[in-house]
RNA sequence: GGCGGCGUAGCCAAGUGGCUAAGGCAGAGGUCUGCAAAACCUUUAUUCCCGGGUUCGAGUCCCGGCGCCGCCUCCA
């Protein structure tokens, strides 16, 4: 398996520290507010190389953080007259609701910030005491020119930053560039005692705490967004291999942005969608939209800018339709064994394989996708010629175990489609007991060769949403 | 100004030296169907932004343009 190392821009054949374990730290997200696109790409993407190292047979130590003391959090909770603990727990519990829609599965370890004050002030004093820190009026600074590979990770170098960077002039710092490890408090805000007096933690400081409580002080993969190579990630490195002498990282990962009209989505442009709002537009259940917006986010490589369009998302919710209606076709099949079973097992082999190969390569998802599209096509052929029950299952079964990497194809088809029969149903939405009643009456018009009832019957269920495929022996089946 | 990335069919998107340039969506024709839908078959880039160069051979490497984007300040 090979990774592409922001460190040494290329990609390089991956071996674990330790033989079968894999530990991981990825950059979560600061909780001041709901989530958008951007952040579920970066969730998603880390969440299937997760899958996949897992589907490989590595354990897994993962953690991700959420940044719940900032700036940011402390002046929206001024705004909101609440805490700023309380907002930030808020937007966590907001976070793990859409995350866990789409269907990112949970960390080993989902650390918070404030919780390890402790281990941060600890570090914060290795660095002072081996002269990399320096302390002012309460606040403490890490000294970049004291860590000379500084900037390594992002390729700047600190005399070139210098000529066109904008930096704010702090007099008491020796170099522009030294960052915040500890910050004196001022009145109101959350802080926390210090050696150094009441104070709270700079943002770089906690990854690097928590990364190595849980990780220890070298671990395999760092992970984050493109944006935070620098200068997070960069202070990240000094700050730890400083009070370590030990190398921090051994392949660090990041993910592309997401777009809008070509533009980075964020905050701050104003120009984002947030997960909450696809999932409330969405004219599908939960579990359907959250699929397609998968398969759409993992159908551009994760190093990729993507751009985001609605158009684009229904598009891949096209797209996974088709394997579902190959589900329900393999599910529905009485063919007995026919040719095709000979031939299978060498077909579900061979693009498993090559499912693998794509996702050795630098988790290259689009390619795996494109794969399995193939399979798809291969498998619909064979049961031309004939596939038995369990022939079908076997082949449902290859998409469920590849597909479970990416997190897609684990719905049974009838959710998919929305055809369950539920009893209640929103406002304006057929049930499907409605359709099956309508269905019956248009079997029986197409018995008695009453085909303008029938087409009356279609057009009715098509303008609710429902499209019909009559079956050979004269019954119908249905979706939405 | 410094650093980095991108430009492949109508749209989305793989492919980073060598069989006929993946795959999806959309479109066209056909088989099937009462008509559809789904499925299947055929079809949609002699060509990869432009111009040079290296090489037996380049979308893929090098140089020079053009266009777009990101980081250098909080940001996934």
């Amino acid at each position: 398996m090979r990774i592409y190392n922001t460190q040494t821009r290329q990609k390089e054949p991956f071996e674990p520290l330790t033989p079968g374990q894999v530990r991981m730290y990825v950059c979560g997200i600061t909780a001041y507010d709901l989530s958008h696109i951007g952040h579920a790409r970066s969730a998603l993407v880390f969440d299937v190389i997760r899958r996949y190292l897992e589907f490989k047979g590595y354990r897994m130590l993962f953690v991700r953080n959420f940044t719940d003391v900032d700036d940011k959090i402390i002046k929206r909770a001024e705004k909101e007259s609440v805490s700023a603990g309380g907002l930030s727990e808020r937007y966590i519990a907001e976070y793990q609701k859409d995350m866990g829609r789409l269907g990112i599965l949970a960390a080993t370890v989902e650390p918070k910030a404030t919780e390890y004050i402790p281990q941060m002030i600890a570090l914060i004093e290795r660095l002072v005491v081996r002269g990399f820190a320096y302390v002012v009026d309460g606040d403490v600074y890490f000294e970049v020119r004291r860590f000379p590979p500084y900037g390594r990770l992002s390729g700047k170098n600190l005399d070139e930053l210098l000529a066109g960077a904008r930096v704010e002039v702090d007099e008491r710092k020796r170099d522009p560039h030294d960052f915040a490890l500890w910050k004196s408090t001022k009145p109101g805000e959350p802080s926390w005692e210090s050696p150094w007096g009441p104070g709270r933690p700079g943002w770089h400081i906690e990854c690097s705490a928590m990364s190595m409580e849980h990780l220890g002080e070298s671990f395999d993969i760092h992970g984050g967004g493109e944006d935070l190579i620098f200068p997070h990630h960069d202070c990240e490195i000094a700050q730890s291999e400083a009070a370590t002498d030990k190398p921090f990282v051994r392949y660090w990962i990041h993910n592309g942005f997401v777009t809008i009209n070509q533009e980075k989505m964020s905050k701050s442009l104003g120009n984002f969608f947030t997960v909450r709002e696809i999932f409330e537009k969405s004219p599908y259940p939960v579990q359907r939209t959250a699929e397609a917006l998968r398969y759409f986010l993992l159908a551009t490589h994760y190093r990729s800018p993507l751009d985001f369009s609605d158009d684009g998302l229904w598009e891949a919710k096209r797209a996974v339709d088709r394997f579902y209606d190959l589900f329900q076709r393999l599910d529905e099949s009485t063919a007995p064994k026919g040719q095709g079973d000979g031939l299978l097992p060498a077909v579900l082999d061979r693009f498993g394989e090559a499912f693998r190969q794509a996702m050795d390569d630098d988790f290259n998802t689009p390619a795996a996708i494109a794969q399995l599209q193939v399979l798809r096509a291969e498998v619909n052929k064979l049961m031309e010629t004939g596939l038995s029950k369990q022939a079908c299952e076997n082949a449902r079964e290859e998409f469920r175990s590849l597909g479970r990497v990416l997190g897609l194809l684990q719905l049974d088809w009838r959710e998919w489609f929305g055809t369950v029969v539920q009893p209640q149903t929103a406002d304006g939405v057929i049930t499907g007991e409605e359709v099956t009643v309508r269905l019956v009456e248009r079997t029986e018009a197409r018995r008695r060769k009453d085909f303008k009832k029938a087409d009356e019957i279609r057009t009715e269920l098509e303008s609710l949403g429902i499209t019909i495929e009559d079956r050979p022996d004269g019954t119908s089946r249905w979706k939405r």
